[in-house]
DNA sequence: ATGTGTTCCTGTCCGC
DNA sequence: TGCGGACAGGAACACA
């Protein structure tokens, strides 16, 4: 999925079709996304308005407003994940604009849906599109008040750019573990909102071999981690993500800093660290590719 | 408890 | 050009 700069990427891309727009209409096409959405999915994000925009890990929260901002209502949060695939697309039906209001009605817009297209929706100030190929994407509405408690977020650690994730709270989370310092950074209990592509980056910037248990890690560097982990995360936001495959921005643009990537993706291909002359290798652990430089990666 | 492998789904790419 | 297999940014789950 597209990681924490990237769905940090697609926040900020949402937010001039959403914030402070009531949900003119919304369409559901398809409630068979990673788990079933709640019942009466679009009809309650329709007529309510959007009170903010946040992200935690990789989780996009959308604070809404009841229709008509009853009082005895309790506001809803709509939570969504991208999984693997997930795209929300922002369009002004360019073109098609009528003076003074939106172009495309639902029935309209729904009938020019494109394949995974699984949910439509319109503000005042643009239409937006949920697409999502694998389906590994999920939603949801929880009630805002008790965001805290829902099963996704309720065991993430830290967030990386927060202070609360710091050299002292990473080396506690890591004392004792035995499993490789790779799978412990996917690990979303240990530090949230890593994925492999970051991990793997955030590794060779620290100089730190992924098959090292996490538990051995010297104090010294796990203070490089932390902040290897800080830095590449606001590297990677600054560029607008990584395109890769799937992943674009809401306004449809392309993330760059998949260009900066020091080993992600580069197997056989020199190591970028100036004068180690170390060739990048691919290894598999649970599952998963992990790129790093024999040679300065220890 | 902690760690690893499997699974969900579809698309793309690579080698034959 | 077609076909099979590997692989893909996630994470819940089953099992050792």
């Amino acid at each position: 999925m597209p990681e924490l700069p990237e769905v940090e990427t697609v926040r900020r891309g949402l937010e001039p079709a959403l914030l402070g727009r009531r949900v003119l209409w919304a369409r559901l096409f398809r409630p068979d996304l990673r788990w079933p959405l709640p019942e009466r999915f679009a009809e309650r994000l329709e007529g309510a308005r959007v009170r903010a925009l946040r992200r935690r890990s990789k989780y996009l929260l959308i604070d809404l407003e009841a229709p008509g901002g009853d009082p005895a209502a309790r506001p809803e949060t709509w939570m969504a994940h991208l999984g693997m695939s997930g795209r929300f697309v922002v369009s002004d039906d360019a073109g098609e604009r009528l003076p003074g209001a939106f172009a495309l009605g639902p029935n309209a817009a729904a009938a020019r849906r494109a394949a995974h297209d699984h949910l439509m929706l319109a503000t005042e100030a643009g239409r937006v599109t949920y697409n999502d190929a694998r389906r590994f994407g999920a939603m949801d509405l929880w009630p805002t008040a008790d965001l805290d408690a829902h099963p996704a977020l309720a065991r993430l650690g830290p967030e990386p750019l927060s202070d609360a994730f710091s050299a002292r709270a990473l080396g506690e989370a890591l004392a004792g573990r035995r499993s490789p310092i790779k799978a412990a950074l996917l690990d979303q209990r240990i530090v949230a909102g890593l994925g492999n592509i970051y991990v793997c980056e955030a590794l060779w910037r620290s100089r730190i071999a992924p098959e090292r248990a996490g538990g051995a890690i010297s104090a010294a560097e796990i203070r490089r981690l932390a902040a290897a982990v800080k830095a590449v995360l606001e590297a990677a936001i600054a560029a607008g993500g990584s395109s890769l495959r799937d992943y674009r921005r809401a306004d449809g643009e392309l993330g760059y800093f998949q260009h900066a990537f020091a080993v992600y993706g580069r197997e056989s291909e020199a190591c970028k660290r100036p004068r180690c002359g170390g060739e990048i290798a691919r290894l598999v652990q649970s599952g998963r590719s992990s790129f790093y430089c024999p040679r300065c990666q220890r």
